[in-house]
DNA sequence: GACGTTCGTCGAAGCGCTTCGACCTGGTCG
DNA sequence: CGACCAGGTCGAAGCGCTTCGACGAACGTC
């Protein structure tokens, strides 16, 4: 007696009168298959409701066609973001017919191994490195390929993808440059992602400060801690030191709405009085008023890219070691040249 | 010449010199086995470094030790809860030493029947239900067990899990009245939410309504669309519709924040002239300012009970069919008693 | 018209694991 | 003291799939 569910390629062979490596040949498309034979497979499988085992298969073919998706397990303040990119990969993964498997760091380095070794996944896929990441090294002498979103510190033997997060500093500098402010100030994200080395941070900081060194603009820098309170505080910090700042890069997507709305009850208004660039997901920019002049963190296409370069490792393709985005700057309502002095 | 990767279950058996199923039996516990043996074996298992082939175990098996997490693709503005679920639900199924594949709804029920025929996945876990769901009677003939994060509108025969959402609107308006209020307004979530019939927001304004009627406080309820912008014009106009409200409760997570920032620009001061109640995941409470009376949508325990209650249907062991998890009302900063009329 | 070629198909051999029945011990019991 | 039993262990038979080599048949080619 067989058990009701589970259709095999047995059935399927049987129903369409072929042999089941015909019926495997024909989905795989390894064989040239007449026209005829084709149809009639194909035929059955529809009308059996046939769907290979991923078992069976994964056994048979040494291939999963599962990814892992290593995600943090304290996600701090950019969960949209990460979500964002969860769902990209996952639909990008569908689309070169791979499921995704969610899997967190908790397990540390153990875990990963556990994943890779067991042939569950055939490709690992890792979020939000930082710069000095654990996860790193282990990757390197694992057998399964892998593409890191971020940059850890050394990246050497890795294949990495991300926003060039250095130019995204620049682009936010040169905007404002060109409006004709002289006196800019970075608010990053908060302290402890600082200390993390997380790289975007750090990256940012570096092209935005070196921009503005070329364009003559002086520049005050700062993280901004979490919470709208804090954000207050901040900026009645930050503006009573600095009274002559006329633009704000702020890179903190909590950020971002506190410091639109408090700016105006400290006597400033954006973007007459004062100037604010974002670099933070899209969603948020439009929703702020006024809305906000950004740089969008392409998450959809950083993921796209990602899951397309770990498919063609898994192809054994060579790719390209670093891939950056450049960034682009939306300009909405909150930038404007500074006030007469 | 073997693959120098993939330790196979042989390669344990020869170096502790016993049969493969001998190993098996050990690592499963299915058998009795010597304590002398069972050493000998978890020994060679360590230093080998062996993992058994997840495709190999599912197909001997039929069991994958993988469950579905179903997410829509389309998520709202409650992006971070769902991630928080998200992250909850891997590490509840890893203690039971399950793995989790992340699905989007976007294939719709084909993606499901094929995760489910596949054998990929043992068992599914569907979150954000909506009242009318599409890929609920889907659920009911697929062959594996599943549980709901949510209630759709017709339940029978499904397994659900969630706050109490009716009893959550209780709990607010038990909280206000307590405090003195009369006449109270429930700030809900986006009216695209309502429409869509996701089953949350009707429960609480269901329970919120049936409360004030038992406490003699009258109610208005109202939609939220998303943006601070619209924030500000939906609470102008209540206000000015309704200015003997004194106290509001918010179910929108990213409203919160600018209801908070809005109201003192009204002219109105929290908790003095208006009180707040916000249903939130607790990190949002505590960041507003004031700190926001809330009660938390407590997703990981939803989690933690979701997973429980898969595993048991995976164990065939009989589950309740509705889950709903008491709400908790944290008093905070936003709340005190009306002002005198 | 005998000989390659290609094209399409089949059968069988695994992939690495679980699990079932069988088979050995040594005790225990009548 | 032979029969019986429980505790340990083994060997072999699959699980459903892919893939390799083999094999007919239909087609030129000289």
């Amino acid at each position: 007696m067989k058990s009701p569910d589970q259709i095999t390629i047995a059935d399927v062979a049987r129903h369409a009168g072929v042999a089941g490596s015909t019926v495997s040949y024909v989905l795989s498309g390894k064989r040239a298959i007449s026209e005829v034979t084709r149809n009639r497979v194909l035929a059955s499988v529809r009308t059996l409701g046939y769907h290979p085992h991923a078992g069976a298969r994964a056994l048979a073919s040494r291939r999963a066609n599962v990814i892992a998706l290593v995600l943090p397990l304290r996600v701090g303040m950019q969960v949209p973001v990460v979500m964002q990119f969860a769902m990209a990969v996952v639909t990008s993964a569908r689309s070169f017919d791979h499921d995704v498997l969610l899997v967190t760091s908790d397990e540390g380095p153990a875990g990963l191994r556990r994943i890779a070794a067991s042939a569950m996944v055939d490709g690992i896929l890792l979020m939000d490195v930082e710069l000095d990441d654990s996860r790193v090294p282990l990757l390197r002498d694992l057998t399964r390929p892998s593409v890191l979103i971020g940059f850890p510190a050394d990246a050497t033997g890795l294949t990495c993808v991300d926003l060039d997060f250095h130019r995204a500093g620049q682009v936010c500098v040169e905007h404002l440059a060109q409006l004709g402010h002289r006196r800019v100030a970075l608010l990053g994200a908060p302290p402890a992602v600082y200390d993390r080395g997380t790289g975007f941070a750090h990256r940012t900081r570096a092209g935005f400060t070196e921009a503005a060194h070329r364009h003559g603009v002086t520049t005050v820098t700062r993280p901004l801690p979490e919470g709208t309170a804090a954000v207050r505080q901040g900026l009645l910090d930050l503006l009573d030191r600095h009274p002559d700042v006329t633009a704000l890069v702020v890179q903190n997507e909590a950020a971002v709405g506190p410091v639109l709305a408090t700016l105006p009850t400290l006597g400033r208004r954006v973007p007459q009085d004062v100037s604010v660039v974002a670099i933070c997901p899209d969603p948020f920019a439009e929703q702020t008023s006024p809305m906000v002049t950004s740089v969008p963190v392409p998450a959809e296409e950083v993921a796209r890219q990602a899951v397309a370069l770990l498919m063609r490792k898994l192809r054994e393709d060579p790719v390209p070691d670093a891939t950056l985005l450049s960034p682009r700057l939306t300009v909405r309502d909150s930038t404007a040249a500074p006030p007469p002095p």
